[in-house]
DNA sequence: CTTTTTCCCTGGACGC
DNA sequence: TGCGTCCAGGGAAAAA
């Protein structure tokens, strides 16, 4: 599942490949890929476009060209991307290809097929993002009063708040558990509710999460490597995601495992116990 | 407006 | 072995 941690560590194993490269020929093979746009006129388009930067917002990774415009490709569950030379081409699984001035190719890869192409105009890119995408977490500018403001008046679980990717941008699942372990804090709090000293530590603890996750390379449960191919390594870091009934590691308490949010939502109910109606209001 | 639910998609795990 | 069923979940869209 890639998250912010995921993405970032694809983004920085294809960049030295990809950067100043110019796209000589692209394939796409999925229908479904560039929706609503035609594939194969999106491949037209791709054809010649020089590559100038490759960065991510969130979940996003954004291929900017020279021309202005971005290719804004997201994921999904089981995108990936190797490069040729490393790796077999034409993978049952593989989605598109583009072929670079240098002969090497740059293999997109998605299983489920939930990941997305969309080739946008300069003018395009921020306004959609704007709509979709809140503040980077690991960014300097991302504070406590960040996230307190994204939450203040909200009354959705945190965990659902979190996955908000206005909330924070990038955040997953996985991450989402991970975090409420460090700070402490029960998946199903109204996310509005939340006591200042239990901000900071949210705050903290999601940055910590998400920067071990950056340092790990991801976590392979089962699709994901770097585009080298190397397995991540954040899924021996994981406290409580996909730990149901295994001793918390703080307290020793078997780790549940309910649904919130609509997703498998992995808590600690000794170290993130919903607090006992603290409130002095009627 | 906010929040919740449904849907998309496939392969792996599991029960019989 | 093989078949049926369930599960994983990011985000768009629909429903509440």
């Amino acid at each position: 599942v890639p998250e912010l941690p995921e993405v970032e560590t694809i983004r920085r194993g294809l960049e030295p490949f990809v950067v100043g490269r110019r796209i000589e020929r692209a394939a796409i093979h999925d229908a479904r890929l560039t929706r609503p746009f035609d594939p194969a006129e999106v491949a037209r388009q791709l054809q010649g476009e020089r590559i100038a930067g490759l960065e991510r917002r969130g979940k996003y990774l954004a291929v900017r060209f020279e021309s202005g415009r971005v290719l804004l490709i997201h994921l999904r569950m089981t995108g990936n991307f190797r490069v040729s030379g490393r790796d077999p081409p034409d993978g049952p699984h593989d989605r598109a290809v583009l072929r670079l001035d240098n002969g090497s190719d740059v293999i997109y890869r998605d299983v489920r097929r939930f990941g997305t192409w969309l080739l946008v105009e300069p003018d395009e890119l921020e306004p959609y993002l704007a709509e979709r995408v809140g503040e980077e977490p690991l960014d300097d500018v991302f504070r406590t009063a960040t996230l307190a403001a994204r939450l203040a008046g909200r009354r959705a679980p945190i965990k659902a708040a979190l996955l908000d990717q206005r909330t924070v941008a990038g955040m997953g699942n996985i991450y989402a558990d991970e975090a409420l372990w460090r700070a402490r804090i029960h998946p199903l709090r109204p996310a509005g509710e939340l006591e200042r000293d239990e901000l900071r530590r949210l705050h903290r603890a999601l940055r910590d999460a998400l920067r071990t996750g950056i340092a790990r390379q991801g976590a392979t449960l089962s699709n994901y490597v770097t585009p080298d191919g190397e397995r991540g390594r954040m899924q021996e870091e994981f406290k409580v995601y996909g730990r149901e009934g295994e001793p918390c590691p703080r307290c020793g308490t078997p780790i549940e495992k309910i649904r919130g949010a609509g997703r498998g939502t992995h808590y600690c109910p000794n170290c993130q116990a919903f607090p006992t109606s603290v409130r002095s209001e009627a």
